[in-house]
DNA sequence: GCCGTTTTCGGCCCGACTGTTTTCAGTCG
């Protein structure tokens, strides 16, 4: 787990928007009023700000007041404030337009409601100013280097006024640090390494891409002599998106062995630290990796302990504290008594709940579910049927009509939707109506000749900025289900661009909405939507949303997934293949439906080809 | 600054490792 506040560096940029356009769309009067009152134009109002600018602005608040060696609960609960909102599946904007109650989200007070009501009316929050001119921005960027905490930070700024990475480069090269007291030779040169660029920024990694490595990585421990279990921990065992680092528990008879051998592991570059009982080393493309060794009867513990969310095992340990309990992550002890922790069921057991599944634990409900014995039953990727979204050589795929029959029903489903892109996406080479009216033609006749799999007539029609589909009508008509999909234009505004998915939505023969926010991860930001309105809109069309299994993709995210399950919306997980080989993807896409909080009911190609067939009618 | 089966005050999650120290503060997860 590296939930350290920050790790994904996030530029708090004050967002310069009395309003914003969003907002004038939902209560322009209060917009305007709020405008006046200060002294600003509408004209201004272009940016509409959103849950992760209010969050940047909440840790950086917490950053310097943390240097400002302030109450650590006070800095705790605008971090706790921050998380909340990056949680959250709808805009604060939205909330506060539609009259509701921010102070009902958890760790919002009354304080923090009002500094969020500030930020999204004036995208400034004068608390942040006022700390402004006591320390500059630029000093909490301190924070993120290594080795650097906020007494450290304190102690650069108030004794040598290092106030940006760059000064502190200078100082360090010119070896006035280690003279500084909590300062040593060490630490000088390794902020020297780090400043120099030659530790490349951390990122988050793509869950497939750190797969690989994680994969590798279990095999190797678990060879070696004297070591039990290994169990890959984290975020990776939450199966979020993107991972910033592996944490990995083993139990083993020798301790010293494990780690003596984790350090020694091919793909280490670096070994940051390496104890007893755990270790942290770098693997080359940059992956941090922590061991950590602990005995058969804790593992229960640590495994829960360091799968986290920080949030969750905040949330358990205070409900055990509740209870006169101690948690952490050698096991669950009243007074000095163990009274559980050899496995996870233990622990939630010793607090009074129903084991939770980790894909939902991230203190966004499932503590209260599983209390009220309210838990859901998450689908898994032996409910799916079909798949709704493909590709082949017709397009940008890489195999036949047939190979990619064949390779679905390998994988244990019953249909398979062929549905290439169209015209307009000239570089995939997008079907036109003649070539797609062949393909209805060649599939009708293959599933004469297949057996054990149905090939369903489908397209992935782009959806042109106006909202208009990119084939003729009686062409789509002729097809099994339409699914839609934006290619371009990704950066109209929030009203343009929900304007232009909601008119797709309308159209007589749309089926499902591709990949809705179009991002890719860690290349593109996803289109600006209100996502709201959307789903709604889908629901009441008979429409449904796609979430795109494509581990580059991943989209819908899981927040969207739990509105969309909230608000009535079937979602279709779909692998996007454009290979045999990538229906193995079909286990990313649930694995964020499981975190979306989705159950098999949820999902549209857990039916059955005849029930999907009715489903589909109604949309048509 | 938040929160309440300890409800308007007094708590707030917990431990390992490193480096700078002579017993521990700071950082990190």
């Amino acid at each position: 787990m590296n939930d350290r506040p920050g790790f994904q560096p996030r530029a708090a940029q004050p967002v310069t928007a009395p309003g914003g356009a969003g907002c004038r769309a939902y209560n322009s009067d209060e917009c305007f009023r709020r405008a006046l009152v200060l002294g600003l134009s509408l004209e201004q109002s272009t940016m509409p700000v959103h849950n992760a600018d209010i969050a940047a602005i909440f840790t950086e608040i917490a950053d310097l007041l943390e240097i400002q060696d302030a109450n650590p609960f006070r800095v705790r609960a605008y971090r706790n404030a921050a998380r909340t909102l990056e949680g959250l599946a709808r805009d604060a904007r939205e909330l506060i337009a539609a009259g509701e109650d921010l102070t009902a989200l958890p760790g919002i007070g009354t304080d923090l409601a009002a500094k969020i009501e500030e930020i999204v009316a004036t995208g400034h929050c004068q608390a942040l100013t006022k700390l402004h001119r006591q320390i500059p921005a630029s000093v909490a960027e301190l924070l993120r280097l290594p080795g650097l905490g906020p007494k450290r930070v304190k102690t650069l700024f108030r004794e040598l006024g290092i106030a940006s990475p760059t000064e502190l480069y200078r100082a360090a090269r010119d070896g006035r640090l280690k003279a500084l007291p909590g300062f040593g030779a060490k630490t000088e040169q390794r902020l020297i390494e780090a400043l120099s660029g030659r530790a490349a920024a951390p990122s988050r990694m793509p869950l497939a891409q750190a797969a690989r490595y994680a994969e590798a990585l279990r095999d190797f421990l678990g060879r070696q002599r004297g070591v039990q279990q290994v169990e890959i921990a984290g975020s990776y065992r939450r199966r979020r998106e993107t991972v910033g680092d592996l944490d990995i528990l083993a139990t083993a008879a020798t301790p010293e062995a494990i780690m003596q051998a984790f350090a020694g592991y091919e793909d280490v570059e670096t070994v940051q630290a390496l104890g007893a009982t755990r270790a942290t080393v770098v693997l080359r493309g940059g992956l941090q990796v922590d061991l950590r060794v602990v005995e058969p009867k804790a593992f229960g513990a640590a495994l829960h302990y360091f799968t986290g969310s920080k949030a969750h095992n905040i949330a358990i340990r205070r409900l055990g504290q509740r209870r006169g309990l101690k948690i952490n992550e050698y096991g669950v002890f009243q007074g000095k008594r163990r009274i559980a922790g050899r496995t996870e069921a233990s622990v939630f057991r010793a607090v009074g709940l129903a084991p939770i599944p980790p894909e939902l634990r991230e203190n966004r409900g499932e503590i209260e579910a599983a209390r009220a014995g309210q838990l859901p039953r998450l689908v898994a990727r032996d409910d799916l049927k079909g798949d709704l979204h493909a590709h082949t050589a017709a397009s940008d795929g890489n195999n036949s009509l047939a190979e990619m029959a064949q390779a679905a029903r390998e994988q244990g489903l019953e249909y398979l939707a062929i549905t290439e892109h169209s015209r307009r996406l000239a570089i995939a080479h997008g079907l036109d109506p003649e070539r797609l009216a062949r393909q209805i033609d060649e599939i009708e006749r293959l599933n004469e000749t297949l057996g054990g799999i149905t090939l369903l007539k489908g397209i992935e029609v782009d959806i042109l900025e106006d909202g208009g589909l990119d084939l003729p009508d009686d062409l789509l008509g002729r097809l099994d289900l339409v699914v839609g999909a934006v290619h371009s234009a990704f950066t109209l505004s929030r009203a343009k661009q929900t304007r232009r998915i909601l008119r797709a939505l309308d159209h007589p023969h749309f089926s499902i909405l591709a990949h809705p926010g179009a991002r890719l991860l860690g290349e593109r930001d996803a289109i600006d939507i209100d996502w709201l309105r959307v789903v709604r809109a889908a629901r009441a069309r008979g429409c449904f949303l796609e979430l795109n299994a494509n581990p580059r993709r991943l989209d819908l995210t899981d927040q969207h997934c739990r509105l969309a399950g909230e608000e009535g919306v079937l979602v279709a997980v779909n692998a996007d293949a454009h290979s045999v080989a990538e229906f193995d993807n079909l286990a990313y896409g649930i694995d964020q439906a499981r975190r979306g909080w989705l159950g098999p009911e949820q999902v549209l190609n857990t039916r059955p080809l005849p029930a999907l067939r009715q489903l589909l009618r109604q949309t048509l």
